[in-house]
DNA sequence: TTGAAAGCGGTACCAG
DNA sequence: CTGGTACCGCTTTCAA
């Protein structure tokens, strides 16, 4: 005879509301969507306080239906290694959010994850996906043959030949002749780097920027003033490059590491040698991560404007998913050098 | 006569599917199901080759209305200032995706935008929310008001008197004992303690914490060894009190930081008064940032077990969503000191 | 083995 | 001003 009662009450519906309210959906539905302006004061004022009374929350799941969008961005995050793709969403999300839109966040650790994480997107039926990626080589296929109906998409940081997508990207190349400018204009001449893993295509511009920047200036570049400097392998390896330049005569004047948490390394093995940074040589980072500021002396580094990245993609997509532009679009973003303290002129007497 | 093509085409549903294969869509749906057992070889051939050709895929919206469940899990992040909980994202998705579960992101900066979120996540219909909160002494009003038919939900590092919630709590009142404990048994004596800001529990608890491990050991606690080192206000106050401790006489022979950024500006401004870490003096932290491995020395801190933390709080909701549990769990998690570089026995000839 | 039809929770059109 | 109703894309009985 009774039912037995449920454990969580069942979710309050439009018709329920209707019901108790003594109205038809339409009014309830009009209440809803701010249709008020024709209604009777009492007819309005019942059906609120009904709504109230059930605690009633409209589905954005049947109303995704019916207006055929979600209202939802996605957000596949690639980059894991390092916190500062992370923060990005900081930043994205509010923004996303201030439009009316909300994030469904996917992580790719893997090729694999991330076809995964794109079908999984599409499946939610995203209206725009954001996609802050690694810079390793990888196989853009799949990509491709995404169906016409996929939704816009912004790709940051990564390397692929279809204007298709958006694409934001970071000044790699330029970032390194900036650094070298500077450095240059302070008087160094024997400017050493440490190169990150050859599996990035960051390194590799970072490495032809750093060729680019000694040419500029007339300098040679020389094999033994560069040494790896993988920020995914542990220390240790950057600790010995590190010690292999300290090791040359004449030794270089500045370290450019292929990131701050390499360049970190350096700092630590310079300060054991009994070396004063900047005073007996400078070290220079990449990313700008927070961390940057934490460090004794604090890190002169090239800031990669994720943040600035992230603000643009959710920009670029809510233009296109409005309607507003039609066209992808493909930028690349300058990324500025941060002096701090670890940098300086070279201590004299250095010249060869 | 001709319509206009649609910039980009219609999505594909599971009627032009039934209708390009020549069946029913139960059929289709029969084939997306999997209920494939008593079909004939070729039917689900056809079927197939369509869904393929058609570049078919099921909406998740039509699915999630008709079987009432969206398999989404709703996460807030309210520390925003800390990147270790967003890192714990790193854990929680792809922890919340085996089991099937997408998630939703919202970030919060206030109160308000934390009330915000939730009404979201609800009208999102979100199985479950994980909360990853600040410790800031917040009023818990709305929460208690959320309809019965709410999901679970899982509170991280929030103090709630509600046991209606999961919840999982970092015990630093255990951490701090823990480090005194560690610090005595190394010969310190006089240990100072920069403390964190008044408006988070975590930093009453810290100190509350200190003071018993100073008790604990008959140590005396003293008002002038305790000075503000605040990591939401600029380094520059961490500095002052840093330096103020310094000035003591007999100075401690240890700083336990309210967290690594404020340990980071205590050694600093150690190592710029000429001192050495940890022969002259100790210092450890609070966060256990990934950053303490880059300092020089490396840092001595507690570690807060974010990632543990987002893993139980992923498998608390799943155990409940799938009604696997029925009652929520309440639970604190030990945070481990992590012994580095920044710590050591107080220089000989330290008594007083 | 396959198909027809009801219904999930809303919206929007058209009547009255 | 309000109500009836078709429909969004899919699942799930129930029949054939």
């Amino acid at each position: 005879m009774s039912k037995v009662q449920q454990k969580t009450a069942r979710r309050a519906t439009i018709k329920d509301v209707a019901r108790d309210a003594g109205v038809s959906v339409t009014t309830v539905s009009n209440v809803l969507n701010e249709r008020t302006e024709a209604m009777t004061e009492e007819t309005l004022r019942r059906i609120q306080e009904t709504i109230r009374v059930l605690n009633y929350r409209p589905s954005s799941v049947a109303r995704s239906l019916v207006n055929n969008s979600t209202a939802t961005i996605g957000v596949i995050v690639a980059e894991i290694h390092t916190p500062l793709f992370l923060q990005a969403l900081n930043t994205i999300e509010p923004l996303a959010r201030s439009a009316n839109y909300n994030i469904l966040l996917s992580t790719a650790r893997s090729h694999d994850d991330e076809r995964q994480a794109v079908n999984l997107l599409l499946e939610k039926q995203v209206e725009g996906i954001i996609f802050l990626c690694t810079s390793a080589y990888v196989d853009d296929d799949y990509l491709l043959q995404l169906p016409s109906s996929a939704p816009p998409m912004a790709l940051v940081n990564r390397a692929t030949t279809q204007d298709r997508f958006n694409q934001i990207h970071l000044d790699n190349v330029g970032a390194m002749l900036a650094v070298i400018d500077y450095l240059v204009e302070l008087g160094h001449r024997r400017i050493a780097h440490l190169y990150g893993p050859a599996s990035r295509r960051s390194s590799d511009e970072r490495l032809r920027g750093y060729r680019l920047g000694l040419k500029k200036h007339n300098l040679l570049y020389r094999e033994n003033h560069t040494a790896p400097g993988d920020y995914l392998a542990p220390p240790k390896a950057s600790e010995q490059s590190t010690l292999k330049l300290l090791n040359l005569s004449p030794r270089p004047t500045a370290i450019i590491a292929a990131d701050d948490i390499v360049a970190a390394a350096a700092m630590r093995t310079i300060q054991r040698a009994g070396l004063k940074i900047p005073q007996d040589i400078t070290v220079i980072g990449v990313d700008d991560h927070p961390f940057c500021t934490y460090l004794n002396p604090t890190l002169t580094t090239v800031q990669l404007p994720i943040t600035q990245a992230g603000e643009q993609a959710v920009e670029l997509l809510i233009a296109q998913m409005t309607g507003e532009r039609a066209t992808s679009v493909q930028k690349t973003l300058s990324c500025p050098l941060i002096v701090r303290e670890s940098s300086g002129p070279p201590p004299s007497g250095s010249e060869e």
